[in-house]
DNA sequence: CGGAGGTTTGAGCAGCCTCAATGCTCGTGG
DNA sequence: CCACGAGCATTGAGGCTGCTCAAACCTCCG
């Protein structure tokens, strides 16, 4: 299923078909990593660039008393680090949290996929796009209330997971324990659980362990307050008058 | 004062001579905003780059509900919306909040800049510190105390503010309301203010109006888990062994 | 069967937010 | 020179709620 890192930048921007053969055979089949595993540890130098091929991981950073922030998602497509490798050390980790299969660029790998005009715009596109959601993560963190924050991650998700063909119209597999969760929404392990039954309790979602249903697509969206225009996906863009 | 827009760029990577003057030559006298003015407003389109010259702004977003987050800041240097016109609108708006002098860039002239590669370089690193920048600031929001909240935007400011000659060793200018730093830091003003009364109780920080003095730079930083190293200074790189 | 990891529940407290009023500072206009 | 107003800082009271601590339960999986 190594056709779901196409999905991700195609999302983005469309690619010829001779692009997508070259991000095929550069990224080949990866390694593998079993969940828990760290892909790149905090104030690690790494000169090569992580992709993720299949799978799910986190960027997180730990602080001096052990607490943790999740401050982003990797689903496969995610070139994890590009151009990292100005930088010489990772200011945060990267960790898997499923199995993962996992490509490492060098240089010159990166340096032959932005030599193509589509992909280095898809590229350009995807880093972009990442900035973007951190911000609204920001505006998540900061403004919203425990339930709309844990309700807006699970519409993200939805969208994003989507993309990669890894989500029907209104369900997914929440690849999160509600401890990861709280760390990614700034709530403590208790707190996520009781927004988690206020919104099954609100009719807004309904669960079967992992599994997350959304009855209301559109009611949840509104209870988060999710615009998905900041995920800039084509077809959003190509709706619009 | 315009010589601070190369201060930016030059603590993220060394520029030759000739560069500095093409970016001088590009950017010219730019055109004056008054304080509370927008940049650009969410939703807008926009195909050129806004380069800050001179003063002070701030990026946001704002909830159906009135309530407003501060993603970031924005000091003489910045190159706002780099590679901002590959979206057809803006996710978040752009403010100024003091009298400000800004350059518009057309695509031409970033391209200009661009094919440089001392300045590309730069302006690479300096958008993905914009990036590790965000990421910090989730965890302050997400992971840390009020008081400690405050003290980290604090020592963000000095340190960033000293790059482009605007602050001493150990004191600055605050050119932000109590309103502004908890829309920032996801506090009320309220919360601020009691902060920053605990900050200066401790005595962390000390205040004449908004010039903040820090006595003890070092305890500060302490105080606030503050490590730079997410900003990625050249100077921070090349004291390291 | 045992154990580990994750979810759920309860009680109690600290602390952040809301609401509201009072000062303070500084620039403007009389 | 002073009165005035706008914007910002500060203070107080009170309620809500997210966090801490702790225990129980559930579900896999070896």
């Amino acid at each position: 299923m190594s056709q779901s890192i196409i999905g991700k930048l195609e999302a983005l921007h469309p690619l010829p078909e001779e692009d997508k053969k070259l991000l095929h055979a550069v990224v080949g089949r990866g390694k593998t990593l079993k969940a828990g595993d760290d892909i790149v540890r905090e104030g690690d130098h790494t000169d090569v660039v992580h992709v993720i091929i299949e799978g799910h991981g986190f960027r997180y950073k730990t602080l001096p008393d052990g607490k943790r922030q999740i401050i982003g998602y990797l689903v496969p497509g995610d070139f994890c680090d590009l151009y990292g490798f100005l930088f010489d050390r990772m200011d945060h980790g990267m960790a898997a949290r499923t199995q993962c299969r996992i490509a490492q660029l060098t240089e010159e790998h990166v340096l032959m996929l932005t030599s193509r005009p589509a992909l280095a715009r898809a590229l350009w596109w995807s880093e972009l796009v990442n900035g973007s959601i951190l911000r609204e993560w920001l505006v998540n963190m900061g403004r919203r209330t425990p339930s709309a924050r844990v309700a807006h991650i699970l519409c993200e998700l939805l969208v994003r997971l989507q993309v990669v063909g890894q989500a029907t119209a209104d369900s997914f597999k929440l690849e999160l324990s509600q401890n990861e969760l709280g760390d990614t929404v700034g709530l403590t392990t208790v707190s996520v659980n009781r927004a988690l039954q206020r919104l099954r309790g609100a009719g807004l979602i309904s669960q079967s362990g992992r599994e997350i249903t959304i009855p209301d697509v559109a009611a949840l969206k509104a209870f988060a307050d999710f615009d998905p225009g900041y995920l800039h996906f084509r077809q959003d863009r190509e709706e619009r008058p």
